[in-house]
DNA sequence: CATGAATGAGGATTCATTCAT
DNA sequence: TATGAATGAATCCTCATTCAT
């Protein structure tokens, strides 16, 4: 008789473990060794649960992801007007940032070692593409229902909010946290709505 | 007599076709030997010219860094306005992004990765801090001629320009460009512009 | 359940090779392949055992010099008398110089072309102060009991005596074994017994 | 008209700087690079010089071994009795060690390197077995007219001689010199007086 | 299931030697 | 003759992955 054992629940135990060690190493810097020592296993028994060092990475991102676009929708539909939607959405990524900070690293890793693995093409943009969709519908919408400035190019715009989701992640990974989280996710979600509603509809 | 040779010149010949493999390659991906082929030499002649693998990124990063740095000036005493000044500040930066991709996407890419041995001399959070400190200092100003809103922290302001930055770099790394350039430039520019300058005081 | 290796067992059957390749291609001239290859084992795994080439080495070193001073210790507690002692001491050098022909050989080897690097926790200056140590106090003893002729300088006549072992250790690397190991030693030590004891004394 | 220079006087000047860089930093821890800047010239003028790196070693221990070999016959000469040669000549060589001093740390570099070299069978046998043939016809004289005693075997007597001449040599290479070298000197002639010469024969 | 011992491909770096000038 | 720029063979060491137990 073997030993039941929930391998979905021991895989997200381990890939736990080795995400705290990816952040203090980086992905690249972590060896198989570090991460089964951490985890308190054999060497070996990973690739029971994994099938290669980058499918550890992998399985902890689609977590990730997978919580960040459930979450997403939930976030927006709580409000009736794009631009309301559209500040919900970006004050959503914000704070994300900062409830799975340890996730943030991995996202980073996750896009370099992608990068690295495959000599050309491999394209985010499908990924990042959805994000974009969503933002620029959104935009475009507001834009017409007048909330939004029409000076903006929505395609541009878009881009610019997840370049800006990005660069919250990537500096923090980099320096580290120097401001207090909150107060920094106000001033940006600030900057952004002074930046881009027109005033007179939204108080109107 | 001997063969006689601009090293310094040949020093740049060789980091300048560096980069474009670290930029095709990432860091971490590139080995000396490609580096070496690509630039029509031996292995052995780089350390003629450097030190080792992460001295060829380093004058590359000094040579950028340079070029930032004076430039950055200049850019800045153009106008009088602190409010005025940021903004050039802000766009010179975006600007540069555009002109030193290249070098930028490296750069992304190294820090992202090297983490673990961040030590060997590379400024990542002395040319931050500069940048934060001249940030802080016009936005300071500013509010205090009234011409930027003073509901802004300015810590947390320049913390998130400075954010925006890498994110812009970072995203193109990764997505590579979707939007022209000049067009994303002017729609960041304008989100922060609206977004920080109290109108009144701009047009009067 | 993993294999279960003796990991001290098969360190020892590892350096023990090692330290027969070193003794024929020379200390600098042995490379790791030579080992692995002659241990009938994989290049990666010398280093499950060892940090580096010099410590398989200093692995053999200390099983050496554990031995001599034990065994030294040992030698020179059979007799009571200093100058019984020191010959007894001088002659059980000799004789380890035989008993430990391939290890004394390599370290010879080693230490001669190491010069530039010794600062690697080689405690060569340590042993030999230690054999001195031990060899001036006998002679003291003798000089003041008037076994040992009171002419010679105590200081000197210990150096010459590691002098004398270390000159016969590498002689015998130079040019190999040409007169018998024990009538050699028996030569050795006729000489220094008639040089330095007083005849009277001991025959009384 | 090409510059006239003296070939042997500069290959001799450019050795005469590399022995004290290979005493320096031991023979294979010195690089051609570190002898041509101590000397004052580009590396490549080194192989107008010499053919490789073991011939500059070659020719200084050359040098050295000349002049061994030529005053050593001089200082036998003096002295008429067996005993007495013999004497004279240990004192010679040990009088050579003090005075070739940095040449000895090369006389073990040249050997070892020799060694490495060759897989097998680079026999010094060669060299020593002069050394040791003049000794043993000293010795045999010696006892054959009573001065040295009989007891000895003159084969492992000669070998022992020229042991501690090369341990005298090597000891002070790896330690440094401890003790006053003429002091030591003495010490070592007397030790070897006293313990082969038959005193009754000496003195009358 | 679990393990960790074994592996070897792979890469950075060194340095004696060559050779164009 | 003198040079030093260029070279690539050679070697150490790392670490993801495999597999016998």
């Amino acid at each position: 008789m073997p030993k039941i054992v929930d391998k979905k629940a021991k895989a997200r135990a381990i890939s736990s473990v080795a995400l705290t060690v990816f952040r203090k190493r980086g992905y690249p810097g972590t060896r198989m060794s570090d991460i089964a020592e951490a985890a308190g296993i054999g060497k070996g028994t990973l690739y029971e649960y994994f099938k290669d060092k980058a499918d550890i990475l992998r399985f902890e991102f689609d977590r990730y992801f997978e919580h960040f676009s459930a979450s997403l929708l939930e976030a927006i539909n709580k409000d009736s007007r794009p631009s309301e939607k559209l500040l919900a959405l970006i004050d959503f990524t914000l704070g994300h940032t900062i409830e799975w900070e340890d996730h943030c690293a991995v996202y980073m890793d996750y896009f370099s070692s992608a990068r690295a693995d495959q000599d050309e093409g491999f394209s985010l943009s499908c990924m990042y593409g959805q994000m974009k969709e969503i933002l620029m519908n959104l935009i475009h919408e507001g834009q017409e229902s007048g909330e939004i400035d029409p000076a903006f190019n929505a395609a541009a715009l878009s881009e610019l909010f997840v370049s800006i989701y990005d660069g919250i992640i990537i500096h923090r990974l980099f320096t580290g946290q120097t401001v207090d989280r909150e107060l920094f996710r106000k001033t940006a979600l600030n900057l952004i709505q002074n930046g881009m509603i027109v005033q007179g509809v939204m108080k109107g």
